[in-house]
DNA sequence: CATTAGTGCTAACGAGTGTTAGTGTATTTT
DNA sequence: AAAATACACTAACACTCGTTAGCACTAATG
């Protein structure tokens, strides 16, 4: 067929891990195969393995990718000297830009983690765990102080995080407001609703 | 190996579904094999076909069972003489005790969808769009008569919907509120964040 | 009791899966 | 220019998949 298109800033590793986000985001990671994803890069099924080692490798490798940047950014928050509603409104903005810029990726780490295998699957469920008890923490530090409605904390996280991998159906809307917007009636909602 | 075990009120044809909906739900769609789902009712997967065309017509009736019923909740919470606040609340409530009492069945229908088959997919598609689009309505004639703040209604259903799905997680984790305390922590939340 | 419909089994099909082996050809490095 | 490396190809593997055919047994019906 031919060669795998790359420029000079992405390795041909990565050409392929970008094009099968948006595959498996679109047929989910079972029923892609990796016919269709050689397909999508212009090549044969059998050259892919010359880059990558399996297909549940390019799924971990998105997996992973999603989840450490969650990571690094709830470390950054939590340092910062500010209050509660303030880190939450910050944490909000992150997940909805990071859902808006790197829809696929988020997309898939959020709905096929499942099929990730051992060991990757336990390590990124306790990560997951972790993330939002952390979230949690905030939340109830909120509560304590008095600026955030008496709810149940675990139950808010799990609100806030839903809603907002919601975008998911705004990305395939037609009529779609555009980015800012959205996440500006994101946060007037959400904060609204914990906010005493 | 054996009959499938029913009782009086519900056919072998029902039981199968009942099982492929949990199937589904845990494993996919795509990733459930109909010799699981076979080993599940304690059967022979070549058995299952004296009761059901095809693993995908279990699918689409998982899903338009949950389509139907939403639909016709929507048509009931429509006619009643109520204003829209009263109107969301009763919507998120049938929606949130659905998803606590249903769970396998409505999880299958959020997630698994897109592997339905032409022309349920289509048909389903459109119901959806509909149901949303209606919801929207009842969120337009709130804001128009200032119950409710100033906000893109569209989104809005977006975050309502998505964040009742989430109880997913909450189906899954072990130390759980119970589902009335569920309920009305989000009630508190989303109905809160609307409010003017 | 005989007939029939319902329900299960084994065996096998054709198609599609991820992946490997082996080989040839560009491209890069020396 | 020669050698080494990177990359793509064809062919095939072992396997799983949904589904069908054909046959046997069991329950309900007359």
């Amino acid at each position: 067929m031919g060669r795998i298109k790359t420029d000079s800033n992405h390795t041909r590793k990565e050409v392929i891990i970008t094009s099968a986000a948006a595959l498996f985001k679109e047929k989910g990671f079972k029923a892609a195969s990796m016919r269709e994803l050689a397909d999508v890069v212009g090549v044969e099924a059998a050259s892919l393995y010359n880059h990558i080692h399996s297909k549940s490798e390019l799924l971990h490798i998105i997996c992973f990718e999603v989840a450490n940047r969650y990571m690094h950014t709830m470390d950054e928050i939590e340092a910062e000297p500010t209050n509660s509603i303030q880190k939450i409104e910050k944490l909000l903005r992150f997940l909805i830009t990071g859902m808006v810029l790197h829809y696929d990726e988020v997309y898939v780490s959020d709905r096929e983690w499942k099929h990730l295998s051992e060991p990757y699957l336990s390590n990124f469920q306790s990560q997951r765990r972790t993330f939002r008890k952390r979230f949690a923490a905030i939340i109830e530090q909120g509560i304590a102080k008095k600026e955030i409605k008496k709810i149940d904390a675990p139950t808010a996280v799990l609100i806030l995080l839903h809603a907002v991998s919601g975008i998911e159906s705004w990305h395939r809307s037609k009529v779609k407001i555009n980015g800012k917007e959205l996440e500006e009636n994101m946060i007037t909602i959400l904060v609204g609703g914990l906010k005493k």
